[in-house]
DNA sequence: GTGCCTGCAAACATTTTGCAAAAAC
DNA sequence: GTTTTTGCAAAATGTTTGCAGGCAC
């Protein structure tokens, strides 16, 4: 039988606060405010126990990043300053994001081939994440 | 000035010739074949070089995962056997898919939120990832 | 010949694991 | 009291890097 920990309960209630998806490491150092004697282990190990319940997410950056939303809804990924943004709600500005409207509609649209070696397979969730410069990267200098 | 090396274009030329999506230990093992004196070095270092030039794509698993071509499709990801699919193609009996549908379709056609904080940023690309366990794992014991 | 690229090995970062003690139930 | 979970430290894994020599141009 599972247990309940003051552990697992302040990491799982920390992601649900945040919503900048931080790393193992972030949650390491901000539940160590509360618990000064929690170890990495401890949060490695829940951090995965707590993403196979589907009680987080598990966003697959240059380091695992967290996310304690689990609606499902896209994010950004910035790939000069490596911040997440969730997009409830998208940019209507934006051009790229545009012309690929009709793009990822399609992608979906045409789930038909049952011939594929996906035939069989179950899907039990997806992700859709955007790739590029936030708008502080953007008129960034450097 | 870049300079044409055999290791490079070794790599890329067998990254465009498979539909695996060879972690680079894979890569390195497969090339091992034509250039037995290559170096793990080596093989990261254009990997992630072919990755900045936009020549392959880096799928964000366990461990990365690449693919040779670039052309913007979905990925299929089977969380027990690890195997990694190209859905240009979808299954036409997957309920949870269905489900989903109008769901995809909805996120995209939302995109007019100028507030967000993604207000102002450039999507230079975004990825579909599908997760679940493929047709071969579905029907296995263990 | 110059300067980029390689092979090698060491270093690095992140994550996992074995174990004895502590906590949960 | 039993069993799960923890903290700690060591190990494993995946990736990057410094350097001297080799190769492309």
């Amino acid at each position: 039988m599972e247990r309940n920990t003051s552990q697992k309960e302040i990491i799982l209630d920390y992601l649900r606060r945040v919503t900048s998806h931080p790393s193992a490491e972030k949650v390491y150092l901000e539940v160590k405010n509360k618990l000064p004697r929690i170890s990495r282990g401890t949060v490695y190990r829940n951090l995965k126990n707590l993403k196979e319940k589907g009680e987080i997410l598990d966003i697959p950056a240059d380091v695992s990043r967290y996310d304690g939303n689990i609606s499902n809804h896209p994010h950004f990924i910035c790939q000069k300053c490596a911040k997440i943004f969730d997009l409830f709600d998208f940019c209507n500005d934006c051009k790229v994001l545009k012309s690929k409207k009709t793009k990822v509609g399609r992608i979906v649209d045409e789930a038909d081939a049952s011939s594929s070696p996906f035939a069989n397979a179950r899907v039990t969730n997806y992700q859709i994440y955007f790739y590029g410069k936030c708008s502080k990267c953007q008129s960034r200098k450097i």
